[in-house]
DNA sequence: GCTTAAAGTGTAAAATACACACTAAGAGAG
DNA sequence: CTCTCTTAGTGTGTATTTTACACTTTAAGC
């Protein structure tokens, strides 16, 4: 069943830079193995074709789950890539999507309608097929520049987490090291954290006091227009 | 002479929100008027379809040019719009962009293939159609968010300025009045601007000396991740 | 030369950011 | 059971940045 226009149009497809945060605290990348050409057998951002009766951040969630079996992941607008010959057969325009989730909630290849899906270092990721590079690179740097001023991040981590681990996912997304103490006044004057009554489990030193991030008090401040710069 | 493919493919459109400045320091924006339904007479964003052999933001200054005569803006991606029903006829996606200029120098409503097309205050645009007052305060929170930390603005202003100038710009941008001992300090100390031999001419009062901004120093220290935020 | 209008300029107080090192707790080994 | 190992947790002084604030200067128009 054909379809017919009278211009020509572009193919329009969405992919998904989805990061996550391994027990290692290394900063992952979600991927999938092309199963048919172009690019067959290579790695690629998780993505396909716009339908028509979907929005572009539906069909984004929709691709995921199929290729990945990821779903109900925080997802937002990365940019859309449109240059001529970034894909070999035809004209196709794609709006990126990047995406953050707890890697312990979403373990190893998830794999639906999969081929292969994978977690890859974002710091050695292998070749990618079309200009997922590119597009990797451009979700890398919005996530440094957003971690800034955004608490995100809580995305990445377990529901409850001691001040450590979120302080080492700050630093691994940044690149660089960060002082224990002011770290944590910084982020607990922000008022955003709720502190448990329970601390680690299993660990060989003292445990360290879990929180939970305060979601209803965050949206609550951002309403106001509160700055969350840290 | 139709284009027939085996899926049906959205439409794909850009849309341009051009901000310029007005000799009161009243913020601006560029509409034009459809002359074709759907909203036909109505006022909108300068935009259209996009061609296969260009890029997106090669679609977006064409479109820009046919439309208002306005051309070698700074132009900026915005957010790509995708919803259903954002276009009764038919699915359509736009991608948004976003421009700065100098109203000095793009003055009344330039026209080449254009309808009409005009300036008008972003405090009180007319109806719009599509969801075009969507794209259109998306793009203000960019500019607002953005000239935080970025040194834009320049490109609203003319090429030489005061700095009396340059902070209405900012206090029109961001909704508020600011201190001008500070703000001169802030700006000078950035280095970016550098002093004229010249001053103002033709104003009732002592004559502002004038600045221009050093384009090089800026791309300089820009390399550098140089932060300007103001 | 008087009026008017905006240009231009410095300092003190407050807030924020930064650097920095020891004690506390708990597990495991012996 | 005590010693060791490892990470948790905590406060202060200093430097820097940000903020608030008001008067003098200059030039044009009358």
């Amino acid at each position: 069943m054909p379809y017919t226009y009278e211009y020509p149009r572009p193919a329009l497809t969405v992919d998904c830079v989805v990061f996550g945060l391994d027990d290692q605290n290394a900063l992952k990348v979600l991927l999938i193995q092309r199963r048919i050409p172009p690019f067959q057998d290579q790695w690629a951002l998780p993505g396909g074709f716009v339908r028509m009766d979907e929005s572009l951040e539906d069909a984004a969630r929709r691709e995921l789950q199929e290729e990945t079996g990821v779903k109900g992941v925080f997802l937002e607008q990365l940019y859309t890539f449109g240059d001529l010959g970034r894909d070999p057969r035809d004209r196709v325009v794609s709006v990126a999507y990047y995406g953050l989730v707890n890697l312990t909630e979403y373990p190893i290849q998830a794999a639906t309608d999969a081929r292969d899906a994978a977690w890859f270092p974002v710091a050695s990721p292998p070749y990618l097929a079309f200009d997922h590079p590119q597009i990797l690179a451009t979700a890398l740097t919005r996530l440094q520049g957003k971690v800034r001023y955004q608490p995100i991040g809580f995305e990445l981590l377990p529901a409850k987490f001691t001040l450590t681990q979120m302080q080492k996912l700050y630093e691994t997304i940044l690149g660089q090291t960060l002082d224990k103490r002011n770290f944590r006044k910084k982020v607990l004057k922000m008022g955003l954290l709720t502190p448990l009554a329970e601390v680690q489990m299993g660990v060989a030193h003292r445990a360290a006091k879990l929180y939970q991030f305060d979601l209803a008090k965050y949206q609550q401040l951002k309403e106001k227009g509160f700055n969350f710069e840290l």
